[in-house]
RNA sequence: GGGAGUUUAGCUCAGCUGGGAGAGCAUCUGCCUUACAAGCAGAGGGUCAUAGGUUCGAGCCCUAUAACUCCCACCA
């Protein structure tokens, strides 16, 4: 046997991946004898390296995958990466930087050559990091958002939703974000609440020595100011409506307007009103028919409509507003304000609201079906409750702005005749205006949100638009497996995007997890430096105590917290494992195993048999929920406290004597057990129990694609594992009264008995000895035949007696037995008060009115023994 | 402003359709018992956030309250 006798995962993980990957059994095919079961990965960034959240995310979908494939479904789990528009926009830049370049200087097509090299050196990174953890993709499938045929996808879907005019092009107010210059979805602003400033500014009524005071947080933007709105409501205003304001700083003249909009208790109850630069006021001006004056560069400097502070910053000019208004006395007062400030999720720069011309999808027409399948339940989210803010967000969704100013993505497949002005979207390139046949075409310079390519991955990594095979079996998709924080950038998106373009839901579950807390449950980040590197964990520890530190004890949509405690906690039941097995392993060496039907079963052998179906059930049952933390705690309390701390002890009598079809018998069950214990095992810990499973005697498969093992109501064995319950429960009572007493473990002590379960017991005496360490087990017919001094336990049924000699302290045990009266009088006091509920006796089932009855007259019987001890200790 | 979640042992969390409060870690006491000291055996420790209600019976259901966390909206 040349296991090795510690645990160490660096030897054989790796081997054990390559030698998987090479019989190609993360493979699935269309076939059509099985039931295909498909995920798909989110896809991470070319840009990322595997984090925490990663590692759980697809610690929890491997998991699911291994067990399905088990189950005997076609699997497949489809891998693949994002481009990442803007995050790698972003790095490539920087690094343009660091040479001292801009991307301006390098132009687009360097630019693009240089993300591809990019991607090149970095797409595969995250690829091999998943390998170290086991996953289980279908490699040969791997997906990029870039690739020809997800293009092709792209497109099709733009013109398509284009044709049905629910993409169309609008200038609108849109959140900007200066340093990475693009435009970026709702979705994509972080708000977080501020301290800043509330400027009063006095806005004159021309020709009079009044002014109006208007309050705002963005001072700069007042250069584009055309109007000041009032409540109609607002008494404070009548006299001077109709009246022009001069606007200070530009001294333009601008016209005070009436507008329900304005609060009457906000401020001043009167509001500057910037179209170009406040999504509220672009509305306000719409209604008031109202110019619209940009005051912004696309780098959030100023522009030369800001006259004098052109070219400043827009913080800067702030400033310098803010100091200009305090010299010519315009400046009422400066309040402390908290308000919230909106910031780009990418580079936390602080967004400005501007006016934009871009593209947009109509959410409208998209959202309703996407919540109909929802609502009748075709896609279900798991936990339940994350339905609630789904529909909270598709009912007031706004239309999704698409396009985004950067160069490294799908660029938006729209033409522009320079001649006839045409606007032209097509599914192919245009060289030729149609209209009017000029050659000077030009194609629209943005690329689309990241999002839209994504929104596609379910169906466009299977070959779509093509009707495809693959689309054919694998698709819907049956899970989708994510953290809550991209529910709206991704999931929602899958959804309508797949509904609409495919007619189908793109999965039938969506399994939603939290996020990978710090031990002191904060997020881990960067800027905090508590992040903790899975490929560290996985380089220490192994990457199958990794994934059980990530995987045991999670609950769907909940946060979870790592930490190294946890981590050493789970690799100790890993090395747990792996030394139950050797021991099993080593002693089976050499001998003969049956098939446990072929094997006359002990009484010990029937209770883990029985305890191993049990589990198999729950376990079974709770993955078919997606409770994989329950699943992890329902076979590690199995593994370690059935299995190893008993039946192992319990089989040892056997093991090491003489009668060698005993001894077959119990490696039998050992072996049996074991198998399909590491099977259970299998989906959270794959490369520790394959590497056991190879071991195993006339395994010849490996475990991945074995048979998983099914609940079988044959193997219940109710009666026996009862017995063999109620036999530990003696050996229990033995070891708590040597304790108590303070026996040497080491010394074999005499045991009397006496009890109506004669028969039972008889079939458990090398238990009892064993594990009890009992020289000698007599049984009596009353206690009164003892002539030495002894400690005593009452059970049900049985009374124990062992003879300490002088390690009997009559006022210890005294006080001892006392303490178990006083358990015995709570119990009979609570069924008695139970029973004597005529509520309970009349409106209670029966069943339970009898159980409480029969634990009534137990109590009793035991109360009457145990005082009886007490009596005779007491008499001595 | 709207919504969701959490509140159970010192810590982290289980507790299924209501029917005698659980685990892991930590603590304490014994043990190097020929798979494992990364272990074994035993023990202590909880007014289940608070207040009401429903019920024969509430950690679980209902109502209100409090604290913490998060999401959405974004009145300048």
């Amino acid at each position: 046997m040349e296991i090795s006798t510690t645990y160490n995962p660096k030897s054989f993980e790796d081997r054990i991946y390559k030698e998987w990957e090479e019989k190609g059994y993360f493979k699935a095919n269309p076939n059509p004898d099985k039931v295909p079961f498909t995920v798909v990965i989110p896809p991470p960034n070319i840009t990322g390296q595997l984090h925490m959240g990663h590692a759980l995310n697809d610690s929890i979908q491997d998991s699911i995958v291994r067990f399905k494939r088990m189950q005997g479904y076609e699997t497949l789990w489809l891998p693949g990466t994002d481009h990442a528009s803007i995050a790698t926009e972003v790095k490539i830049v920087d690094a343009l930087r660091e040479e001292g370049l801009s991307k301006e200087e390098i132009g687009r097509e360097e630019f693009l050559v240089r993300a591809w090299a990019w991607k090149e050196k970095y797409g595969g990174r995250i690829v091999e990091q998943l390998k170290k953890l086991g996953s289980s993709c279908d490699w040969s499938r791997l997906a990029f958002t870039m690739d020809e045929n997800l293009n092709k996808a792209v497109r099709e879907v733009f013109v398509n939703l284009y044709n049905k005019g629910l993409i169309y092009q609008g200038k609108r107010i849109i959140n900007w974000c200066p340093v990475c210059k693009t435009a970026l979805s709702d979705a994509e602003v972080d708000y977080t609440e501020e301290q800043s400033g509330l400027w009063h500014i006095k806005y004159q009524v021309k020709g009079e020595d009044r002014y109006v005071v208007v309050a705002t947080t963005r001072p700069e933007t007042m250069l584009g100011d055309v109007a000041v709105a009032v409540n109609p409501k607002d008494e404070r205003y009548k006299d001077i409506l109709g009246k022009t304001l001069i606007l200070p700083l530009a001294n333009r003249e601008i016209p005070l307007v009436e507008d329900d909009y304005v609060e009457l208790d906000f401020g001043t109850g009167a509001v500057k009103i910037t179209p170009a630069h406040d999504p509220n006021d672009f509305e306000v001006g719409l209604r008031h028919n109202l110019p619209v004056i940009k005051t912004m560069n696309d780098d959030g400097t100023m522009n030369e409509e800001a006259g004098k502070y052109a070219g400043l910053d827009r913080f800067e000019c702030r400033k310098q507003i803010v100091k200009d208004l305090e010299e010519l006395g315009l400046l009422e007062k400066t309040e402390a304000y908290a308000h919230n400030v909106g910031h780009c999720y990418r580079c936390s720069t602080i967004v400005e609201p501007i006016i934009s011309k871009q593209w947009f999808v109509k959410m409208e027409p998209l959202a309703k079906p996407a919540i109909d399948v929802v609502k009748k339940k075709s896609i279900k989210f798991t936990p339940e409750r994350f339905t609630k803010i789904y529909y909270n967000w598709m009912e007031n969704i706004r239309d999704w702005c698409i396009s985004r100013q950067l160069w490294w993505g799908h660029r938006i497949p729209a033409y522009y005749c320079d001649d006839c002005g045409e606007t032209i979207v097509s599914k192919t390139d245009v060289t030729v205006c149609p209209k009017c046949n000029s050659k000077k075409i030009r194609q629209d310079e943005d690329v689309l949100d990241t999002w839209f390519s994504s929104a596609l991955w379910p169906f466009s990594t299977l070959g779509y638009p093509e009707k495809t095979e693959d689309l054919k079996y694998f698709y819907p998709t049956d899970l989708l497996v994510t953290a809550y924080d991209i529910i709206f950038f991704w999931v929602a998106r899958m959804i309508f995007s797949g509904l609409e373009h495919t007619a189908h839901i793109p999965f039938r579950d969506v399994l939603i997890h939290g996020l990978v807390r710090d031990a002191q449950g904060r997020k881990m980040s960067k800027s905090l430096g508590n992040g903790i590197d899975p490929l560290e964990i996985i380089d220490e520890y192994g990457a199958d105590t990794l994934r059980y530190a990530l995987l045991n004890g999670i609950a769907p949509g909940s946060d979870t917290r790592f930490s190294k405690d946890k981590i050493e906690g789970c690799r100790n039941y890993i090395n747990k494992i792996w030394n139950a097995s050797r021991f099993v392993l080593l002693n089976c060496e050499g001998k003969k195993i049956k098939d446990i039907s072929d094997v006359k079963l002990s009484l010990a052998d029937k209770w883990i048999i029985s305890k191993l179906n049990t589990t198999v059930r729950k376990v079974t049952v709770n993955m078919n929920k997606y409770e994989i933390g329950l699943a992890c705690g329902e076979l590690q309390e199995f593994f370690w406290n059935d299995f190893c701390d008993w039946y192992i002890e319990l089989s040892k009598p056997y093991l090491y004597g003489t009668d060698e079809e005993k001894k077959t018998g119990v490696l039998s069950v050992l072996i049996y057990v074991l198998k399909n214990t590491l099977k259970l095992l299998h989906p959270y810990i794959p490369f520790i129990t394959e590497e056991i499973y190879q071991h195993i005697p006339g395994v010849n498969e490996s475990i991945m694609i074995s048979e998983y093992p099914r609940y079988n109501s044959k193997l219940a064995y109710r009666k026996d594992a009862e017995d063999c319950a109620y036999a530990m429960s003696i050996i229990t009572a033995i070891r708590q009264i040597r304790a108590d007493s303070g026996c040497a473990p080491s010394k074999k002590v005499d045991l009397f008995i006496v009890t109506e379960k004669k028969n039972l017991i008889n079939k458990a005496l090398v238990y009892i000895e064993k594990l009890a360490n009992v020289s000698e087990i007599k049984f009596i017919d009353s206690k009164d035949e003892l002539s030495v001094k002894t400690v005593s336990v009452v059970l049900d049924k049985t009374e124990l007696y062992i003879p300490l000699g002088e390690l009997v302290d009559a006022e210890k045990e005294i006080a001892r037995l006392k303490g178990e009266l006083n358990k015995v009088e709570s119990e009979i006091a609570r069924a008695n008060g139970k029973l004597s509920n005529n509520g309970f006796l009349a409106k209670a089932p029966k069943n339970l009115v009898d159980e409480e009855r029969e634990k009534l007259n137990k109590y009793i019987d035991m109360r009457k023994k145990i005082l009886l001890n007490i009596k005779e200790i007491e008499e001595m």
